[in-house]
DNA sequence: CCCCAGGCCTGTT
DNA sequence: AACAGGCATGGG
């Protein structure tokens, strides 16, 4: 039995537009196409590239087809299920957030300028990783380009209907590439010798998203994703927000999360690490949703 | 030439 | 623990 296609339940809310917005946001991003009503994406299943499209007639339900190539086997559909769920955070119920939203000035108009937008996650580690690594003090603008030139130069590509769609490098991609490789794509030389460094762990299986999931707390993630030189605090709580699923996680070095906070507090200067932290404590459990919206109010 | 950007490292208090 | 300075890279 295979498929050629499926659809997935949505949760309430979902706003299947917010998160097309949001995807849609750089020009140059690499890895997918999102237009208005959908988003064409190549990704890897089982061991074969696939081809696929998501879109939402209503936001009941999300469409999954197979843009070409062989239907899916069951177990290839529950992997790209999976994939999805993780993608958009399907399994999140959002309507604590809503409530806890209601009636605070400062919660009420993130929740209800982007609501039903999900935190956009990016469920492979490598490429969770490499993207919060080329993101480290540059412009978004610049770190969309290195991305972009990591995936050209090192990711495998398919085209279709005059299109090309590319899958972000694997680790073992790296096995044989030089820091003087990667510096001659700008990256710095701490960027580039971290990239090799955590690709080199993945490949080895010293570092794999399944164990980072076991550990007991969110302290311990950090602690692990830390001891790599060249990733600091603020990637790991980016990667664990967008890779991990954990939206306890709170960036609070995040310049762009410094900057959305003064401009919706109307504060004359960036707020204190410590500022942040006091103000971000009214809602536990809701940091990395809150982020997530703040950085939308940004562009 | 300036300041800024979804930081990190190392060394001091 | 918390802060300061240096560092590397392009954007505007």
């Amino acid at each position: 039995m295979s498929v050629s296609g499926f659809e997935l339940p949505l949760p309430s809310p979902f706003d299947f537009q917010q998160c097309l917005k949001y995807m849609a946001r750089s020009p140059i991003e690499c890895l997918y196409t999102a237009d208005s009503e959908g988003v064409n994406r190549l990704l890897r299943v089982g061991t074969s590239q696939r081809l696929i499209r998501l879109s939402c007639r209503n936001n009941n339900a999300m469409q999954i087809q197979l843009l070409r190539g062989d239907a899916l086997a069951i177990r290839e559909q529950e992997e790209l299920a999976r994939y999805i769920r993780d993608w958009f955070d399907l399994d999140r119920d959002l309507e604590p957030f809503m409530q806890l939203s209601k009636g605070d000035p400062f919660l009420w108009p993130l929740a209800e300028s982007f609501y039903g937008l999900r935190v956009v996650g990016i469920p492979d580690l490598f490429e969770a990783l490499c993207w919060a690594i080329v993101g480290q003090q540059v412009n978004l603008t610049f770190a969309y380009k290195l991305k972009q030139r990591l995936t050209e130069q090192y990711g495998e590509a398919a085209e279709w209907e005059g299109g090309t769609y590319r899958l972000f490098p694997t680790p073992e991609r790296f096995a044989n590439v030089t820091i003087d490789q990667l510096c001659s794509l700008q990256l710095t030389r701490n960027k580039a010798r971290t990239i090799i460094e955590v690709a080199s762990c993945m490949t080895n299986g010293d570092l794999r998203r399944e164990e980072l999931l076991t550990l007991p707390d969110p302290e311990s993630v950090d602690k692990r994703l830390t001891a790599i030189k060249g990733i600091g605090p603020w990637t790991a709580q980016y990667v664990r927000m967008r890779c991990l699923g954990d939206q306890t996680a709170l960036p609070i070095g995040d310049v762009g999360l410094q900057n959305a906070v003064k401009q919706m507090l109307g504060l004359d200067r960036k707020p204190t690490p410590r500022e942040l932290r006091d103000l971000f404590e009214q809602w536990p459990g809701w940091e990395s949703y809150i982020t997530f919206y703040l950085w939308r109010t940004l562009y």
